[in-house]
DNA sequence: ATGAAAGCGCTAACAG
DNA sequence: CTGTTAGCGCTTTCAT
């Protein structure tokens, strides 16, 4: 087949070990031997094989990393923050997709493992259902979301905080009766999200009511469903929080398309600022946080376990979100 | 470290062939053993060394996906295909992004071999800088895109016929002069796209203008330089075929903030349908393509490929676009 | 049914 | 500076 390290030093009359140093830059061997070795190596167009080397060196240069949907424009910028930095580090990714499903999950975190990457970065599919993360035997990041401890690192967004900055913003601007039209349940962004809109709440004195602030996919489908629901529970609700800008695109369908003025009528606010939530027919109000560089500091971190032997560096990186105002509040 | 067959095989009292054995299924053990080494495996938390097998039969069950970028939501949404089907044919991907950058591409292309994927599946950099594409080793498909020769698989769109469909859709409408806002000029899907259009508008007698094709990257600012540079060429233009949706929302932006009327004063339609496409908000009439199932029918094809000994089945599948009319022509 | 042994392609001591 | 040797963890003959 392909051609190895034997053949060479078979036809250069010399070692395997000699072509072995001469291949890996390695002391050891004369310039002359070095040059020989090269010149045969390119000559019969030789390609190391990483996995006989990473068999001895017990490392593979891959790392995992599982996501829940990959068609979610949030998660594929973080995945290319995550990939450009793996790529400077010398590294290769792995990529998996859970589908927002647990069992998936596990069944890819056990097959990146048997593939021996050198470390995971996983958002986890449900933040609450995460016994099995104990048994991940190599470091990992946890993108955000939640482990339950801190015996990880989290890189992740500062989402109480967003969501609290947005609800005060929408009070600030007259809006009275806000709904939250959120995500999955399982979801620890969305939890938090929730936590910040209720304390902003909390704040101005206002009761907070549980029938509107509601959980479904967090998908232009599911914001249209909260929409309609909310609208028609008889509530009073002159603004949406939505869980994410997909959730508040299907929010936005929803109230337009059946006669509601934004923002006079309704003010909507989204989640990520995804990229076309800046769009001139979009205009969406959110909350921005560094998707890119979300995805390059989880892999950083992660590329920074890799290096310390032993001593696990666990640390929490938390990103500040900013409110982008634009015209779906008034 | 971590556990290996010899220590199940040590620590039963039995040789580590037999482990293997039970462990893989195989014919050649009593059922006894095997469900001591069941057992024994499950309680000691064994994990099989995919490199170590790997090695000595020669496949990974992972491939390589190279793709230009990841932002792109074609490209998500195709990726997002490719990774369904390998994990259903239980394969796992490596995932690179080229940027558009050739030497990133051959870079990656080396380092997927050297970790020996089974297959590698590639949306080119440039279709028509591809003289390195014959150094690959292992099968591969080429994705929309062009190598140059038919020894390798395609999997592809009709390029050509559905910028043709939309061209004439264009004429029948009124429109009478059209320009067309291209991508990238070394995408062949591209030039086809151009091909298409041209020859949409010869059937009609019409002369072609070289003036107003133009090249620019597939993004949203690209479309919007191109609509400001085609708007303001002094040229009578009513209508411009984008050369994808991304760049389409460019010109939408440019047309819209300078006052022209869409689609009386200028009709625009688009490429790829992708999801934002079909907003309430933008209802961008253009070209669709199934974007998942072609990134399902590449790995597909690839898998084939794969299982067939020796013999390579080489076949370009080519699916149909199908118009979509919206909002934004007349 | 089981064990012994060879070898996948490579690195890393250890001698010379 | 160079060669020899022993593995890395596993599969796969070939004996028994």
């Amino acid at each position: 087949m392909s051609v190895t390290i034997k053949d060479i030093a078979k036809s250069l009359g010399i070692s395997y070990s000699s072509v072995s140093r001469a291949l890996n830059n390695k002391s050891g061997v004369s310039k002359k031997t070095r040059e020989m070795v090269l010149a045969e190596a390119k000559k019969c167009g030789y390609q190391p094989n990483a996995m006989a080397r990473g068999l001895v060196k017990k490392q593979t240069h891959t790392i995992g990393v599982i996501i829940p949907d990959l068609a979610n424009s949030f998660f594929s910028e973080v995945t290319e923050g995550i990939l450009d930095s793996a790529s400077e580090h010398g590294y290769t990714t792995l990529l998996c997709v859970s589908n927002w499903n647990v069992d998936e999950e596990k069944k890819y975190l056990q097959t990146l493992q048997e593939k021996r990457v050198d470390g995971i970065i996983l958002k986890p599919a449900n933040d609450f259902d995460n016994k099995h993360l104990e048994q991940i035997t190599v470091p990992y990041i946890i993108l955000e979301g939640w482990k339950g401890d801190e015996n990880c690192s989290h890189v992740k967004v500062d989402n109480q905080k967003g969501a609290y900055i947005g609800t005060k913003y929408l009070l600030e601007r007259g809006y009275k009766h806000i709904a939250f039209a959120g995500g999955k349940k399982g979801s620890y962004s969305n939890a938090q999200r929730i936590k910040g809109y209720k304390a902003a709440l909390e704040e101005q004195g206002i009761l907070i009511d549980d029938q509107i602030i509601l959980y479904n996919d967090f998908t232009v489908q599911g914001g249209y469903e909260m929409a309609e629901q909310i609208l028609n529970s008889g509530k009073r609700v002159d603004a949406i929080f939505a869980g994410n800008d997909t959730i508040a695109l299907g929010v936005l369908d929803y109230a337009s398309s059946n006669g509601y003025n934004i923002p006079e009528d309704l003010g909507v606010i989204g989640y990520d600022d995804i990229f076309y939530s800046e769009l001139p027919q979009i205009q969406l109000t959110t909350i921005y946080h560094p998707k890119h560089t979300l995805g390059k500091y989880a892999m950083d971190t992660l590329f920074q376990e890799l290096c310390k032997e032993k001593e696990q560096v666990v640390k929490t990186i938390t990103f500040v979100p900013k409110l982008i105002v634009r015209k779906t509040t008034k």
